[in-house]
DNA sequence: GTCTATAGTCTGATAGAC
DNA sequence: GTCTATCAGACTATAGAC
């Protein structure tokens, strides 16, 4: 592949990034794509051959970074640590790409229907094997006893609404609050809470 | 209006409620919610004037009900008790009506560029009223010391992720358990922990 | 109030010159 | 590789008969 071929190519997936986020995949176009990447209509079609084809390129390229931040999880380090830091990745992810959380809240929230394979395969065995390790450490008594499976969809529920659903979230706390920054220290706090086990020599 | 009026508009609501949860706005064709809701395309738009008619008759009328549970937490209740009952309203009601979660859902993630009224000023002015009297909740020591707005989109985030995501909350469990039963369970454990006032005396 | 027919527009994709 | 021109289908909305 030429540097030029590459060049375009990673400009329309970025112009595509864009406008699937904000407008889902239905709701987005080819004239948008377009336009945003600076190419014409028939030229992203020379590069992709279809629409879905650029949003399935777009999924399944994200979904290695999307799914790091889990997969460095180490089950030979500090249980707590280890937790608190997926934690801390994934807001951060949610703070720096806010785009790319958008593009799969749309995509799950219309009934993944162009990746329910990806959720299916890849995210299951990967959420799977890490919820193994998080058992253990709690049946070790190392944090809570809760559930490993909901501990995860709390993570991400929660790290991810700030991107998400960031218009909402700027529009309540108002113009002069900064949502990421404060969300740290209260995530920071809600989860150590949590993740505490329960001292049973207190009683 | 008459009885057949009535129903009629009824059913293009119930209609579009499914379609406009399940693509977005754009996403949506009058074709599809005429087929769902048995009548036909023009006389969709005898009813409503547009198809942004429809969503926006939608999306208002739900407001209300979408916000019941936050406006029944009571200033004079237990406090403890008050935001554990608004946690179990709300799951309850991703429950019970997945497809309003999704509508609303679809429409702040988009920008919510049909609906920014609604949020800026319903919605803010009733978190404003709520974060204040939790804030004095807080201060007199009922509840722990944390940030009202952020334990409200704590609550959204945690309760609404197993309507949105429920795709994917399910994918991952795998066939054989119920995700809301669990979360019920799962989330009063977090949120006791997390609202439990730090008890000085036992240092 | 409800229908068929259709206007007018947008959209994904292709043809073919260069 | 990139463009202009354009097709075929889908889409929102309206006209007009009944």
């Amino acid at each position: 592949m030429t540097r030029i071929q590459r060049r375009n190519r990673s400009a329309i997936l970025e112009a595509a990034l864009d406008v699937f986020s904000q407008n889902g995949f239905r709701g987005a176009t080819l004239d948008q794509i377009a336009q945003s990447s600076g190419l014409s209509k028939p030229n992203l079609l020379y590069y992709f051959a279809s629409k879905e084809a650029i949003h399935i390129e777009l999924l399944s390229g994200l979904m290695e970074i999307w799914l790091a931040p889990l997969h460095a999880v180490d089950p030979g380090g500090v249980p707590q640590a280890e937790l608190m830091g997926y934690m801390r990745r994934k807001l951060e992810m949610s703070r720096q790409m806010p785009r790319e959380s958008r593009l799969f809240a749309n995509e799950v929230l219309q009934g993944a229907p162009r990746f329910l394979d990806g959720i299916r395969g890849d995210l299951k065995t990967l959420v799977d094997a890490k919820a193994k390790v998080i058992r253990h450490w709690s049946a070790s008594g190392k944090i809570a006893d809760i559930d490993p499976y909901h501990l995860i969809f709390s993570i991400w529920a929660l790290t991810q609404h700030y991107a998400d659903f960031e218009v909402q979230v700027r529009s309540v706390l108002g113009p002069d609050r900064d949502p990421f920054q404060e969300a740290e220290g209260f995530l920071e706090e809600l989860f150590s809470r949590l993740l505490k086990p329960v001292d049973d020599a207190a009683h």
